[in-house]
DNA sequence: TCTGCGATTATTTTT
DNA sequence: TAATCGCAGA
């Protein structure tokens, strides 16, 4: 589809800081790649003075997809990623300068929690219960590009997050916030590396803008100078990121920061049905913190927005399942034209396990890692580097270190500090020590082990391998265990086990399908997904399921914000929404039983746009 | 440090 | 419901 006027005025305004006000379906992702092309085509800018930037990896990847099917090949392309991975890149390159380890590695949330707690454990060990909270505050204070040294002392919390970052240093590792933290510090130091820097970000163009926080603004101001070239794209109504300390007072204020910026609005909506844009746009204007803006949807008369009213998830599961069927049966829509939509947690169990029966894919997120899927990477992780620290820390952890507390790990960490050495070689020093007597035995057959399981690796086929290793753990019996071993399979014949791990740490998030089947088979299929992160997709008929009081909104939590999710859910339709609503319901997670009402924002609707339906079976 | 039992508590996500 | 957490006692 050609560019409207609107869309190519955008795209060709350049020389400026340009703020772009988008509501949903009317053409971001377009404008962005329609831009970098229109910039590379005319030679206002090499792909080396280009950088894009998305919210996730996902999101990075159809745009170069989309830049691909629009002519450009791979190699003329420039960067495009996420912040987070802009920011790797600058550190890794500048690692000594930076003050860095040499190949510092990047600590998980699991990983940084038990850093945390060790934290905690050297300031003061009766705050150890309240790790989570602290967790939280910290993580948000480096949002808002604070360092320990900008903080109040209250309640210890300078204290432990100085000792925190301590002991991440210690462990050669940065969390995801010091990478934006550290890649701003660096920027702001060294003029040389800023204007190296600046002069590959002169077009610096930031989609989803409205999920930015703080620190990632502060350095995103770095990387854009005076800011000519920069270019952000978000929708203030579709900020739903404020846990991470996202706001959207950064996309709204964006023209008081550049003085010089121009302001652009897009307001036809490709994707909605009228009555699902009027809908959204009336429920969405009870916000107060926004922009009003217009959005004009392509009339299709579509029917009304359906309110699927039932006595109990169980009944919607059959509704939903049932028409799904019909539908694809009417040959009406595919799978892939599907997607259920939930705010989280387990609400679309039922749902999930009803479709597969009448051999209907679904696509799932996967589960998260559990403690027996971390405790076996971290072994392996040892195997192939006895120095990754994280990993040992992991293991030390974990239930396999027989006799190994928070008093053993706490002289271990110690000992290694006050000799400057690492964590690995303490556990060979500790042998010798008196102090480390009560554990010797103990360190020492770890020791062995892992040496044992190296040399094993270099006899053994990979997955031969990963068996042994499960075995010698107990946990050739765990099923998310196998799991990770299957995934062995995948990977071409005489991998190393490091591939295997770079692997792993790939896919860790990804959504994958649940049945093997061709890859076709796979992608047509019913998309299960949270509401969180749908942004950016559409699909032609969308299910929005766990419409219920105090569930959605969630009760305790910021309403607007709430709303705003909500806007996003309702405008990935582009053909058919339904609302659906289940007076009872038997989550596994909801205590046994729970009735409730139906979500007040389904009153936020203009009765003319919505219609209820009732199963009766 | 370990074991076992009862209490607790379950969002959303970035490499 | 189920995994994890926290505490008490060995």
């Amino acid at each position: 589809m050609p560019l409207t006027p609107e869309q190519k005025d955008i795209v060709q305004t350049t020389g400026k800081p340009l703020l772009v006000l988008a509501g949903p379906g009317t053409g971001k992702t377009e404008v962005l790649a329609q831009r970098i092309l229109f910039l590379i085509r005319n030679n206002l800018a090499t792909k080396e003075e280009i950088v894009g930037i998305t919210f996730t990896t996902k999101a990075a990847n159809q745009m170069k997809d989309r830049l691909k099917q629009l002519g450009l090949p791979e190699d003329k392309h420039p960067l495009i990623c996420t912040l987070h991975s802009l920011a790797t890149k600058v550190l890794r390159e500048n690692e000594k300068v930076a003050g860095l380890p040499t190949e510092f590695m990047i600590a998980d949330s699991y990983e940084a929690s038990l850093i945390l707690q060790d934290a905690i454990e050297d300031v003061n060990p009766h705050l150890s219960k309240n790790w989570k909270k602290l967790f939280e505050q910290i993580f948000l204070f480096k949002a808002q590009n604070k360092r320990p040294e900008d903080i109040d002392d209250k309640k210890m919390l300078k204290k432990i997050y100085q000792r925190y970052q301590e002991l991440l240093r210690f462990h050669k590792a940065l969390d995801f916030e010091d990478l934006i933290l550290e890649a701003s510090a660096l920027l702001e130091k060294h003029q040389e590396i800023r204007e190296f820097y600046q002069n590959k970000c002169k077009n610096l163009l930031v989609d989803e803008f409205q999920d930015i926080n703080p620190a990632e603004y502060h350095l995103i101001k770095l990387l854009a100078g005076e800011g000519n070239g920069l270019f952000v794209l978000g929708d203030d109504d579709q900020s739903i990121y404020t846990f991470r300390g996202g706001t959207p007072k950064i996309i709204l204020g964006f023209t008081k920061d550049f003085k010089s910026a121009e302001e652009k609005v897009m307001t036809t909506c490709f994707r909605c049905p009228d009555k699902i844009i009027l809908g959204a746009l009336a429920l969405i204007r009870n916000n107060n913190d926004r922009r009003d803006k217009e959005l004009k949807p392509i009339n299709r008369n579509a029917g009304p927005i359906k309110f699927l009213d039932c006595k109990s998830d169980v009944q919607e599961a059959r509704w939903i399942t049932e028409w799904i069927k019909e539908s694809i049966d009417g040959k009406e829509y595919e799978p892939k034209d599907i997607a259920i939509l939930y705010r989280g947690g387990d609400i679309a169990d039922k749902i999930a396990e009803e479709v597969p029966k009448f051999n209907i894919h679904i696509i799932r997120p996967s589960p998260e890692e559990t403690k027996h899927q971390r405790e076996f990477i971290a072994y392996l992780r040892l195997v192939t580097d006895r120095r990754d620290s994280l990993a040992l820390r992991v293991y030390l952890s974990s239930k396999r270190a027989k006799k190994i507390g928070p008093i053993a790990i706490k002289k271990l960490r110690n000992y290694a500090e006050s000799n400057n050495c690492e964590l690995w070689d303490t556990l060979i020093i500790a042998q010798k020590e008196n102090e480390f007597k009560r554990w010797r035995k103990y360190l020492k057959a770890f020791v062995d082990l892992i040496e044992q399981l190296n040399k094993k690796l270099s006899q053994l086929p990979l997955t031969e391998f990963l068996i042994q290793v499960a075995k010698t753990l107990g946990y050739e019996k765990e099923p998310r265990i196998k799991e990770i071993i299957e995934q062995s399979k995948d990977l071409p014949e005489g991998s190393s086990l490091s591939a295997f791990l770079e692997n792993l740490r790939g896919r860790k998030g990804e959504k994958t399908a649940e049945r093997k089947e061709s890859a076709e088979d796979r992608e047509n299929a019913v998309l299960f997904i949270t509401m969180h992160s749908v942004k950016g997709l559409e699909r032609k008929v969308v299910f929005v399921i766990g419409m219920e009081k105090d569930e959605f909104p969630k009760s305790n939590s910021n309403v607007e914000e709430e709303r705003r999710l909500f806007y996003v859910a309702m405008t990935r339709a582009k053909d058919k929404l339904f609302l659906c609503y289940a007076k009872k319901r038997e989550g596994q997670s909801a205590q046994g039983v729970n009735f409730y009402d139906p979500s007040p924002f389904i009153f936020e609707i203009p009765e003319e746009y919505i219609e209820p339906i009732r199963p009766t079976a």
